[in-house]
DNA sequence: CGTGTTTGACCAGCGC
DNA sequence: GCGCTGGTCAAACACG
């Protein structure tokens, strides 16, 4: 895998903590526990990283045998044993898949457990060609009941309720960002009172913008980050959001550079259909 | 015809 | 009280 550089020197502008009354002491115990959970994502992600690389190393390999089994096969051997890594290797692309989705999802489920904020953010970028759309595919399905033209941004805000349960008290505001139109900056309030629900639009059409769409736009799924300048809204704790951006910007990182790859990104177009098939909605 | 979107009207909170 | 602003309502409309 090529050697990247992550910038993680987050130009915030930060309130001061005593401002917002937290501790040094309380302060310092949650760097130390920060610390030690990023070692061990970074110890995960470099395991990913070198799993990928032998898988791509044995990809790699197996192409160029391939054309010697074509020979073969020409000559009547028989082409049993390439069929089978192959079908191996693919089978360890999508367990990379499900170590990144599983990885992501069980971070939603412990934030969700600590404590979820009751305000959130995230920015999704979209195509360049795209500066006009207010609709934000995150797997939940939504019923839009307003739009506004604010003071600060010459973009109308969108107001979205959750619509898969009548009473879910979600609600959502999406606006283009003032400074580059091609992000879309959502706002979530209230938690969700029942699972999360795949739209049934959310991943095929993300498969489909993959056809045509460059690199970054092809890691929305996994690009669920907090904007920079939308630190944890209810506990204030600026530091604390730094460090998980920094975490958050490391995985995209790992996540751009790997769907740079063309095999990388076929499995995972493989793997997401099969989601998708094995999904109750699709079951029943 | 049912469902979702659009959009002008309305309301509440806030500062002056 | 008045004006500004953000949020919500609901009738009209579009679409499958």
């Amino acid at each position: 895998m090529e050697t990247t550089c992550v910038d993680t020197s987050l130009a915030l502008n930060v309130v001061p903590l005593h401002h917002m009354g937290v501790t040094p002491e309380v302060l310092v115990e949650e760097l130390h526990r920060l610390s030690c959970e990023n070692k061990k994502l970074t110890e995960t992600l470099k395991e990913v990283c070198d799993n990928y690389l032998a898988l791509k190393t044995k990809l790699s390999q197996l192409s160029n045998n391939n054309n010697t089994v074509s020979s073969e096969k020409e000559a009547g051997s028989p082409t049993r044993k390439r069929k089978t890594e192959c079908e191996s290797c693919m089978s360890g692309y999508t367990d990379q898949f499900n170590t990144l989705t599983s990885t992501y999802e069980e971070t939603i489920k412990r934030v969700k457990h600590e404590g979820s904020p009751k305000v959130s953010k995230i920015v999704v970028r979209t195509e360049a060609s795209d500066t006009t759309s207010l609709y934000v595919r995150d797997g939940y399905q939504w019923r839009k009941y307003g739009q506004k033209v604010t003071r600060d941004n010459p973009s109308p805000r969108a107001y979205f309720r959750c619509s898969y349960a009548p009473n879910c008290p979600v609600k959502k505001k999406v606006q283009r960002s003032a400074e580059d139109r091609r992000m879309l900056v959502a706002t979530y309030e209230g938690e969700h009172n029942h699972e999360q629900v795949q739209d049934p639009y959310y991943s095929s059409s993300s498969l489909q913008q993959s056809d045509h769409c460059e690199s970054p736009t092809r890691v929305d799924l996994v690009k669920k980050s907090e904007l920079s300048e939308s630190f944890d809204i209810n506990n204030n704790n600026a530091e604390k959001s730094c460090m998980r951006m920094q975490r958050q910007l490391l995985a995209q990182q790992m996540a751009t550079s790997l769907t740079k790859d063309p095999n990388f990104t076929a499995a995972l177009a493989t793997a997401i259909t099969g989601r998708i098939l094995s999904s109750p909605r699709f079951s029943q």
